[in-house]
DNA sequence: CGAATTATGGACGATTGAGTCAAGAATCGG
DNA sequence: CCGATTCTTGACTCAATCGTCCATAATTCG
């Protein structure tokens, strides 16, 4: 009944999001985003309604992966629970150290410059650390069971400790810390959970 | 003999110091900054150069006095190290729940937006982060002396673990996390410290 | 095929921002 | 008091930005 879209959605956002990625909110023009993608503004403004409305998606679809990918991380039986979180663990401090051109995490970012003045995106974001927490708390609750860490811990505050952890890992990539450090804070952190 | 200046240059760095952490570098304009301190333009431009050097200016200073700071946190004698140590943990958890504007700290916030395009800017806060590490590392030294931790450990290792804990509580308060979770970090990195 | 509906592309307007400049003001040595 | 020097003010330039609008194109239903 109507004209069909000529771009592909997913591109398009992908594109938005890097731009928003390594220039910020306020660094990034929606000229630029244009220009990228080859859609007219009109298209753009059409289909995601402006620049506050189209980081919101992106960064909400950003949200969403994060924490697809650290379920599937850690979903798994109880007796490779632990196995499972020193791959997590190990595995951020991996990425970030990779991230040799120090772009950092999006989530990171876009918290840093627009939670003080954006209630929605403040609101995404702490949603968004609760999941990561909760279910470092379960894999946690899954090694207890297993006898992997001390079953008289907390799980809570062992989860959001690791979880300080690894956005502290993320925090000192993008300032440049050396590999080696990174790697050793994992593994540092991992050695000082409670075991039976 | 020649015209002295009108306006104070603290007030000033201040003024900026207080755009730039509220909305970041490109979400600031000198327009605002000469706006809120009264000076002109051509005073502002006269002085400090430019928008990118009075940041470079503002951030170099901020980083200066948070070592500063922490430095004076941690010195003092070998028996009171832990106690020092413990104090400015949670001192850093109480600090960052008491912002409630979760404004956050400027050294994360410059970092997470310019580190990645500005050498300067990168190189600072990269220098920040090891002297923040260097002071831990020594407090730690000095626990371990006075056997409030295990001599066997490596105070580097956990210093570098610490710090990231300490940044990490910074990101996670500045997205809202709750002050007992903030409290609970610290207390919890403090707990799992490996003692004699 | 024609009509209704939605997409496209880019020109346009209004605003804002970085940085410059020139004319005038304040200070002090001579 | 004069001249050299530096500071101040604010108007000005020029480019960039957000968002709007409109003529045109594509598609489907009756």
């Amino acid at each position: 009944m109507a004209r069909p879209r000529e771009f592909d959605e997913g591109s398009v956002l992908r594109a938005a999001r890097g731009q928003f990625w390594s220039t910020g909110y306020a660094g990034t023009s929606m000229d630029g985003i244009a220009a990228a993608t080859g859609l007219g503004k009109g298209s753009l403004y059409g289909a995601f309604g402006g620049k506050r409305a189209l980081f919101h998606r992106v960064f909400d679809d950003y949200c969403t992966q994060v924490v697809e990918r650290v379920r599937h991380d850690l979903d798994g039986p109880d007796d490779e629970a632990f196995a499972r979180l020193t791959a997590h663990v190990r595995a951020v401090a991996s990425a970030t150290a990779a991230d040799t051109a120090h772009r950092g995490c999006l989530l990171a970012k876009g918290t840093a410059e627009l939670a003080e003045h954006d209630p929605a995106i403040a609101a995404r974001c702490l949603r968004t650390f609760d999941a990561l927490q909760e279910l470092l708390a379960a894999d946690i609750q899954a090694c207890q069971r297993h006898n992997d860490i001390n079953a008289d811990a907390d799980p809570q505050q062992l989860a959001a400790l690791l979880l300080a952890v690894l956005r502290g890992i993320e925090a000192l990539g993008k300032a440049g810390k050396n590999t080696e450090t990174l790697h050793t804070i994992a593994d540092t952190a991992l050695a000082v959970l409670p075991r039976p």
